[in-house]
RNA sequence: AGCCUCGUAGUGUAAUGGUAGCACGACAGAUUCUGAUUCUGUUUGUCAAGGUUCGAAUCCUUGCGAGGCUACCA
């Protein structure tokens, strides 16, 4: 679909990875370009991944190269074929396609032991019996040299033979590992003799009960991407310390190609927690209604908020690729989100919080099908026609009993124009007991019809909007707002799940809708004017519910607050 | 405290020894049948101190600050 846009609007200039891959290209060292966007299927994508799935299929767009979809999926104890399949929706929502290069770690599992058995016959691999706490232990700190396990020395028959025992299963989970032997004084902890499989009884979503032994992420990671002849493989700044064990992997042992391992910073966004972890404590805590609430970082809850493709595509080409461990700032996100609702979003009058408007001088019987543009900078959106007659609604919020002067809305002895119909003037304000406004009483100049001025020349400074209450639809409305109060919720005190917004979302069951939204899709995407933009929702397709993407800008709103 | 990485307007990101730019935000104004959009303008920056150089954000030294690393997770 709208691929172009990715790469249409790269910025000039290149970051640091693609300048690499330029060099590389140009010194010989690569002819095709091939990256890959490996998740691990143990929860669902978010914002973050976006940045890195941007990355890594743009760089194989701009380049006419390709990117793979890998599973990594080595711990069975995790991962589950629900999140494979969320995975792959939402990449392609996101408007990437893999074409035919999905792959999974699971179907290197041979290849794997292979080499594992290749590294113990070098004498670059032992069995180790030590349980989890010696291991610790004898591994050092940051700032003391480690130990040797006693094990270290065993034989490459020994080790064979043990290891083969540990594939077929005679040993308990957890009583032996297989290691590198590299180094117990490195300074890097991750060239410790690092752990390379692990016993492991349990059913794996692909592999099934094949296997019992399964290698872990740095014995596998780098090996795939060689067997796939990945030539740059991007990944987070974690993963920094690791980079000199996937070198190693690449070093010893007899891989078809050698690709290249480049760090950069992951997303971190203002009023937002992102990491996996915390997501999945938000989902089981409950305080939100799953993975796919509107108001989570997921690509599947900002699809369902009203989010576009686009938009985040547009974000991520915005934000750059740095090793700088930045933060930012959710309103450039949300800056990227208007631009392309604005641009693409059919825009229709809903009243949210209403009070009855009665046109005394309008005849009781009477309708008229209002012609109202769809865009107002679009003709090619076309006109509706939406029907005005002698009992309309609008917002709460236009009416004011004393008014100051720039506000320019609805007040009593006032004029405004009611979007695309007419001057009305409020006459009078009808109350009840509680002195709760419950009705204006108004008149209409039919010589504005259309909302247009009239002959004598008059001007009106407020346009709002409105709907005929006898034509109007009911629907439920959700008003959603950041899920945290604070900027940065990981790095204030104690928990970030105090720093909740208990506003993030507010559900209006009493809202008016003009009747063309009748007909509305789940999915469906709309500026209700001078509110914001709405989607209707694609989870509660029963009745009418319709999810707030993102409010319009507001300078007057804005004034008001100060 | 050892190792690795990183410090450019409020935020994010360019400038690859030669005029510090762009976007977002904020502020002001113009236009407007959405207090939206659009348009115009304003504002603010090279972490610090030395050094090399005709010239340093860029190279060197030292300091300061930030992040990551001690799973049989990825």
């Amino acid at each position: 679909m709208n691929q172009e846009t990715t790469s249409t609007t790269e910025p000039n200039n290149k970051d640091f990875i693609r300048e690499i891959i330029d060099q590389d290209l140009e010194s010989g060292k690569h002819s095709a370009i091939v990256t890959r966007f490996p998740p691990e299927p143990n929860g669902y994508l978010h914002i973050g991944h976006a940045k890195s799935i941007c990355l890594n299929f743009g760089i194989a767009e701009e380049y006419k190269g390709r990117c793979h979809l890998r599973f990594d999926d080595t711990n069975p104890a995790k991962e589950d074929q629900e999140y494979v399949d969320s995975i792959k929706e939402d990449v392609r929502w996101l408007g990437f396609d893999w074409k035919e290069n999905l792959h999974f770690s699971s179907d290197y599992f041979d290849q794997l032991y292979d080499w594992a058995v290749h590294l113990i016959r070098e004498g670059k691999a032992y069995v180790d019996d030590l349980n989890v706490e010696d291991m610790r232990a004898y591994r050092g700190s940051l700032t003391e040299a480690g130990k040797d396990s006693p094990f270290r020395t065993r034989s490459v028959e020994e080790n064979l033979n043990l290891f083969a025992a540990m594939k077929n299963g005679d040993f308990d989970e957890g009583a032996k590992v297989l290691r590198a032997k590299i180094d117990m004084a490195h300074p890097n902890l991750n060239m410790r003799d690092p752990v390379l499989y692990r016993i492991l009884k349990k059913h794996h979503h692909r592999t099934g009960n094949t296997w019992c032994i399964y290698p872990n992420y740095d014995f596998t990671h780098g090996e795939s991407d060689a067997l796939e002849h990945i030539t740059h493989s991007l990944c987070t700044l974690e993963f920094e310390n690791h980079r000199p064990l996937y070198e190693w992997f690449i070093d010893n042992l007899p891989v078809p190609s050698q690709p290249r391992q480049i760090e950069f910073a992951r997303l971190n966004l203002t009023y937002t927690v992102i990491s996996k972890r915390k997501l999945l404590q938000l989902v089981e805590d409950q305080q939100v209604s799953g993975w796919d609430d509107p108001r989570m970082p997921t690509l599947s809850g900002m699809r369902r908020r009203g989010y576009t493709p686009e938009s985040i595509r547009h974000f991520c080409g915005r934000i750059g690729i740095t090793k700088f461990n930045a933060t930012t700032d959710v309103a450039l996100l949300e800056h990227s989100l208007r631009e392309d609702l604005n641009l693409n979003s059919p825009r229709v009058m809903a009243v949210l919080d209403p009070i009855k408007v009665v046109i005394t001088n309008y005849p009781e019987d009477q309708v008229e099908e209002m012609e109202a543009a769809n865009h107002p900078g679009d003709e090619s959106f076309g006109t509706r026609k939406v029907p005005f007659c002698r009992e309309l609604y609008i917002e709460r919020d236009d009416f004011m009993e004393d008014a100051p002067r720039k506000f320019f809305r609805m007040s009593v002895g006032r004029e405004v124009r009611f979007r695309a119909a007419y001057f009305i003037k409020c006459e009078e304000v009808v109350k009840d007991e509680h002195g709760e406004v419950i009705e204006l009483r108004c008149t209409y100049d039919p010589e504005t019809r259309g909302g247009n001025n009239p002959p004598d020349g008059r001007k009106v400074k407020g346009t709002i909007h409105w709907v005929s209450a006898r034509h109007a639809i009911d629907a439920e409305v959700r008003i959603y707002d950041r899920l945290f109060t604070v900027e940065n919720p990981d790095s204030e005190e104690g928990d970030f799940t105090n720093y909740l917004n208990p506003d993030s979302l507010k559900i209006l069951t009493k809202c008016k809708l003009e009747p063309s939204l009748t007909t509305a899709a789940p999915g469906d995407r709309f500026q209700f004017e001078r509110l914001g933009y709405f989607c209707r929702d694609n989870k509660n397709t029963d009745q009418l519910v319709f999810n707030r993407t993102v409010p319009l800008r507001d300078s007057w709103g804005k004034q008001q607050r100060k």
